[in-house]
RNA sequence: GGUGGGGUUCCCGAGCGGUCAAAGGGAUCAGACUGUAAAUCUGACGGCUCUGCCUUCGAAGGUUCGAAUCCUUCCCCCACCA
């Protein structure tokens, strides 16, 4: 048992509490573990992943998990960040979204072994009385206790009443799935405290709590959020995935590979003796980007993203499996080159296409491109590129 | 309800009748250097049929040769007072 308690503490930030988990443990019954969901930000990333491997860990282990998709709190928005109250989503749209989620999550954990919920329904069921009731159980200060509301009413930036129910909410949400443990990030503590308390006070025993870290961004800085365009997301093509994580600086190589790697924690501070004393970064980031693309595609796609990102970065070739566009020529004698980019894809507007012409990030076949006024001839075919990662093959038409 | 301060390009934030597609910073993109690291340096950063033209400064009107800048109405936000 101290062994499945030294596992589920792995990684986490913060277990509470300890011993009252030793004590649900050795009743060994499968606990019942829940973890919430915004129900608006189907597309996974690697961010929500750390969250996730966790439970897989659990269920590994025979508990119970409780995939908790927060339809009804979505229409308030988790005031954690600066969101504003959202309008509520169509039954259809909600339905939608769960499949989009459990499609990726189900990558990681075991369909058998988990339990989708919605809070829609038995919040749908809630009435004004109930909520009166539930609010009640709360005070204001109790509320500007939690750090974020108290910075934001300290500092003079609103909070909307309605702000203020989201953790009544999601606290009553393990009072309504009875759950033996929550798992949430750090920035979810008031909320999973939130559930103790209710949990206590409808007579239920309280829910332990782990929190996980929040994973960075690739930029190193902010929290990995898909808003920021600091993302790597698990459906991601796996060339993507794996330059990205090649991407990501050394230091921050690190944090991923704890976070995200299924290897023992002996191999990875052996992997960091190795840099130490002199080994390049690279050849691990190489190793770990092969070991993710491998577990969202196949060993096969990892090895393939592998080769194509030598071939193409180390070697400076350009990738075989290019997207094809045919372009219909727009004058009467061919397609100017601003317009090819543009209508390619490869950028935004012909402003953009000019401007990167000017900077020296075009190039034609291999061939950095100089002259704005080009004109490509009807039947033409060439592999244009901007930048280091974006190419097409164009034939004009 | 009252008083005061605001809403500017992706974000923050200058501008307060022409020299404004709008300072500065951040983010982003490209180039150099590399391990497509990071850091650093350079450049770009509304759109287009691009030496010119068109559309932006909360919204709609108006004044003016000319408005992000002045006036009117409206919408929204913030602070203080009640």
């Amino acid at each position: 048992m101290n062994e499945q308690l030294n596992e589920i503490k792995r990684g986490a930030v913060e277990l509470l509490v300890e011993d009252e988990l030793k004590q649900k443990l050795s009743l060994r019954t499968p606990l019942r573990i829940k973890a919430g969901f915004d129900p608006t930000a189907p597309d996974l990333h690697l961010g929500h992943t750390v969250l996730i491997n966790k439970l897989r860990s659990l269920q590994q282990m025979g508990h119970q998990i409780l995939f908790l998709i927060g339809d009804f709190t979505g229409m308030i928005g988790d005031p954690t960040g600066k969101n504003a109250t959202r309008p509520p989503l169509s039954r259809e749209a909600v339905a939608e979204n769960a499949n989009t989620y459990t499609e990726q999550v189900f990558k990681i954990l075991d369909p058998a072994r988990t339990e989708v919920v919605f809070n829609s329904t038995w919040m749908g069921r809630f009435g004004a009385a109930d909520l009166i009731k539930l609010a009640a159980t709360h005070t204001v200060a109790r509320m500007l206790e939690r750090d974020d509301f108290y910075k934001r009413y300290t500092s003079g930036y609103p909070i909307a009443i309605h702000e203020f129910l989201y953790p009544l909410i999601q606290g009553y949400d393990s009072v309504a799935l009875r759950a033996d443990l929550e798992l949430g990030g750090t920035d979810q503590k008031f909320n999973l405290l939130m559930g103790r308390e209710l949990q206590k006070h409808f007579g239920q025993p309280p829910q332990c709590v782990l929190m996980m870290p929040l994973l960075e961004g690739l930029d190193g800085v902010n929290k990995m959020s898909k808003s920021l365009g600091n993302y790597v997301g698990i459906n991601e093509a796996p060339n993507e995935i794996f330059g990205k994580l090649m991407s990501v600086s050394d230091e921050l190589m690190w944090r991923y590979i704890e976070l995200l790697s299924f290897e023992p924690l002996t191999i990875i501070n052996e992997w960091k003796r190795e840099v130490s004393e002199g080994r390049n970064p690279r050849d691990i980031k190489v190793r770990f980007a092969r070991e993710i693309v491998a577990r969202f595609h196949s060993k096969a796609a990892a090895e393939a993203a592998l080769a194509d990102f030598e071939s193409r970065f180390r070697q400076g070739r350009i990738p075989d499996n290019l997207t094809e566009v045919r372009l219909e020529a727009t004058a009467e004698n061919g397609l100017p080159i601003a317009q090819l980019l543009k209508l390619a894809g490869l950028v935004p507007s012909t402003s953009e296409a000019l401007r990167q012409i000017a900077g020296g990030g075009v190039r034609l076949d291999g061939e950095k491109v100089s002259d704005k006024g080009l004109l490509l001839t009807r039947g033409a075919s060439v592999v244009a590129q901007v930048g280091k990662r974006k190419f097409a093959r164009v034939t004009i038409i």
